[in-house]
DNA sequence: TTGAAAGCGATACCAC
DNA sequence: GTGGTATCGCTTTCAA
């Protein structure tokens, strides 16, 4: 009774709506079908009415694959993103997806545990057929060689290339660094700790590297650098080994980041009985949530997420209409937050 | 001198390297050349080698695109996810993304800001093929439906549903709940309030209802109940509600999850001048990381998320697969964590 | 404005 | 094991 030979294909087998289907039941051609869903093609209003009964009738959606097939276009851009990266600053995730969705674009992820197997991932990502990426990400000059060659468009999310000419957007670690330097010398700090991140994050080391420069510049002598991995134990842990290093403890602590700037506080109170501000200032970098809870309220450097993401957003886009565009950097400077964790005066 | 006539394409102009000119490249048909990009297929070394290198020249990889048209099968899942979800629990994201993509399946990842958008966000999944979907959203009946008429195979995440068939993994709140209801009456907290969350979340109003639930069976009279929306804030001002509520501060305040209870502990310390353990309990739910900060060391259910989103992945790829599968719901226990936020004895 | 027909780049099936 | 050919569902000329 029932004809089974559907379920004979191999492919699933649930059962597809296509255009001709649409087409047959409206009694139209289905080229009249595709440009009924087409924004800007000319359909008569008449036709339009009869298409469109007939496909909310039937439960009619393009499929958006063969659609990208013919017309070369995915409306999906890649983002490549660390786990580190996601954890610390989910919200970066959240936004993309927002803002590319509103301009019909979806994101494709695309996570690395480590750094390393990122070769297969942009084979993977060059597969989809991306119209573009966003990386938040470390890639060799090599990696970045190969994209170039595929001519896919791509943005760097808060990594910079100082002798390449890239599309980057980011936040301006050093002018940060500089101005937390400048209010806990001028508060009368002398002896230094930083907690810097690891050693392959190009952001923590331009952190690191700009807060030690200016602290050559001013005069301060007494530096020592421990080094975390931007987690709350590191940032403890941080702590204990500057305390070794230096004898005692330091006046005031340098962390790469707010989470090792939140464990610093908390071995400091909980484990060594130090108070903070009043014994030991602690500074950090980045202004997550937690940085404002009242236990903490550290003075830190907020990175504007929101414009960045959405900079981020246009600048790929822009793109991925006209590949031809000049690489731009974007830099944004960060909030100055005079949180409560630092005697600033 | 140089030839235009592929920038005249209105479509992408970037080269792309077809399986054609693999074929061309290495003097064999261009099934040969699909038939050595597909895992199991049978083709002699000879071929394999041969092919593998002109494809290595060319620098060509499979169109997915193409593949997915062809095969029904796109390797992409969706993931729905509303923003406060990834804000609270962004390793759900990674982990999903990492598990799937050891699979083979990509993440395309849909945000909803408000649940209401849910609809359009619907249209745009089917669109777009996804062989799955894992839904970490609320959805109306209806919607469900909707999807089920699809023939789409899903997932839920972290929400169950009492009365219909579905698949869904999650965390036992209510078990949870009652636990530590009933440790904290063990230890003699008579007084309770109660910080929900937000009331168009089913997650925070099994929490809530199963510590109501217990607190009624074990004779509790003294409760009082103030809404919150999961936000460090809202725990702060919920612990203020309760205390107008009932008159004084309670003996122990059940939040519905870990970040208000952070905001209730801190609003006790830092603006009531509280001493919590000693003079208020504070209890949580869920196990975010900042949970384990030893300025607040929660007691609280911390969920399996490993597991969960493990088993998320599984249930969502068996299904891919084999799509009459019988509905599943995988109820995983939480882990009681005693911190140091409650007395409990 | 509408319809017919030619692809997009793969896979699947069929002979050989 | 290998090569030809139909096909997936759409967009896009091109005539009518």
């Amino acid at each position: 009774m029932t004809d089974n030979s559907a379920n004979n294909r191999n492919h699933a087998n649930r059962q597809r709506v296509t255009s001709y289907d649409v087409a047959r039941h409206a009694g139209v051609s289905q080229s009249a079908v595709s440009r009924c869903f087409k924004p800007g093609a000319s359909v008569s209003k008449k036709m339009r009415a009869r298409v469109m009964k007939a496909a909310e009738e039937l439960g009619y959606q393009p499929n958006a694959i063969a659609r990208s097939l013919i017309s070369g276009r995915s409306n999906m851009a890649a983002v490549v993103i660390s786990q580190k990266t996601t954890l610390y600053y989910p919200e970066i995730l959240v936004e993309l997806s927002q803002r590319m969705s509103e301009q019909g674009v979806r994101v494709l992820l695309f996570t690395l545990e480590h750094e390393s197997d990122i070769d297969d991932l942009l084979d993977q990502v060059l597969q989809y057929q991306v119209d573009g990426m966003i990386v938040a990400a470390r890639l060799s000059a090599q990696q970045i060689d190969a994209i170039e060659r595929r001519g896919l468009p791509f943005v760097f999310y808060n990594r910079s290339f100082r002798d390449r000419q890239i599309n980057a957007v980011c936040c301006d670690q050093t002018e940060g660094e500089r101005w937390l330097v400048n209010r806990l010398v001028n508060a009368g700090h002398r002896r230094f700790g930083i907690i810097s991140g690891p050693e392959d994050s190009a952001v923590s080391m331009e952190r690191t590297q700009g807060a030690l420069e200016r602290l050559r510049e001013l005069g301060v002598k007494q530096v020592a650098v421990a080094e975390g991995d931007y987690s709350y134990e590191s940032g403890a842990a941080g702590l204990l080994t500057l305390r070794a290093e230096m004898g005692r403890i330091p006046d005031a602590v340098i962390c790469a980041n707010d989470v090792m700037a939140i464990g610093c506080i908390d071995a400091a109170r909980h484990q060594l009985g130090i108070s903070v501000p009043a014994e030991l200032s602690v500074v950090g970098f980045d202004g997550v949530g937690p940085a404002r809870w009242s236990s903490y309220d550290l003075t830190t450097v907020r990175q504007p997420v929101g414009r960045m993401t959405e900079a981020a957003v246009s600048m790929i886009l822009e793109r991925v209409e006209n590949p031809d565009l000049q690489p731009e950097k974007r830099i944004f400077s960060g909030l100055m937050v005079e949180g409560g964790s630092a005697r600033l005066d």
